[in-house]
DNA sequence: TTTGGATATATCGAAACCTGATATATATTC
DNA sequence: GAATATATATCAGGTTTCGATATATCCAAA
């Protein structure tokens, strides 16, 4: 289990609300299944990042109040902070995978020759 | 330019160890060099990192006196800790290896579909 | 000869980051 | 009605980061 920091956990939530928006909890377990468990990331690191994200203009949020069945239209329910990726968020998405794919090759040719011969 | 992060520096600095021994100020400048000026790991980041790797017992150290030519032989010169990747750190190296690869993988699941389109 | 840039190692400290624990509340299932 | 899942959020203590600073030698050019 990989806890991500924050450098790839920007990536990763990124990712998730460029296939459509949605809420920090959905998020939490979009990750852990996506990674088929290998990417934890959680609560704590979850909501600051996305108050990050949303201060930098690459998300839009609005509330949503989850009904339960046959309640009370009047009384108030669960709350679910969508988020949206916003134009600006979307370009960044596409500049934080161009350097990840460009810190990739780099690394390469630092590890090339020195692969794990297992 | 990018300043690297532990588990990267981890990574090129037992990668450049692994090509032979040596010591701060060289690593820093084979690090450099190595990736044409785009990795960035200096001596603030350099000393401590490689302090942790002699404590976990991946490198072996040795100081070598750096004699001026035709310096007084009994003067003392500058000094050089040279640093040699153990049979730990090379095991080390290995494992930090896969678990990067692993990484990509995982990684590129979330990527897929995401691609930057410039 | 002295001045400045390169070589060489090392620590400091303010800021940022990480994460288990905690808080609060509703919804569902057994 | 008790336990578990859903849902958001902060706290606090620890770790990490990195520009700035300190110290000292070596070398080449002015």
């Amino acid at each position: 289990m990989l806890n991500l920091k924050q450098d790839h956990s920007t990536l990763v939530v990124l990712s998730v609300l460029a296939d459509g928006p949605s809420y920090g909890y959905a998020i939490t377990k979009a990750i852990a299944s996506k990674s088929e468990g290998h990417f934890k990331l959680t609560a704590s690191g979850m909501y600051p990042l996305l108050t990050k994200l949303e201060k930098q203009g690459l998300v839009s949020t609005s509330w949503e109040e989850v009904k339960a069945e046959g309640a009370d239209p009047d009384a108030s329910g669960r709350k679910r902070k969508w988020y949206t990726l916003s134009p600006k968020g979307r370009k960044q998405l596409d500049k934080h995978i161009e350097a990840h794919r460009q810190m990739q090759l780099l690394l390469n040719n630092f590890l090339t020759g020195n692969e794990a011969s297992a």
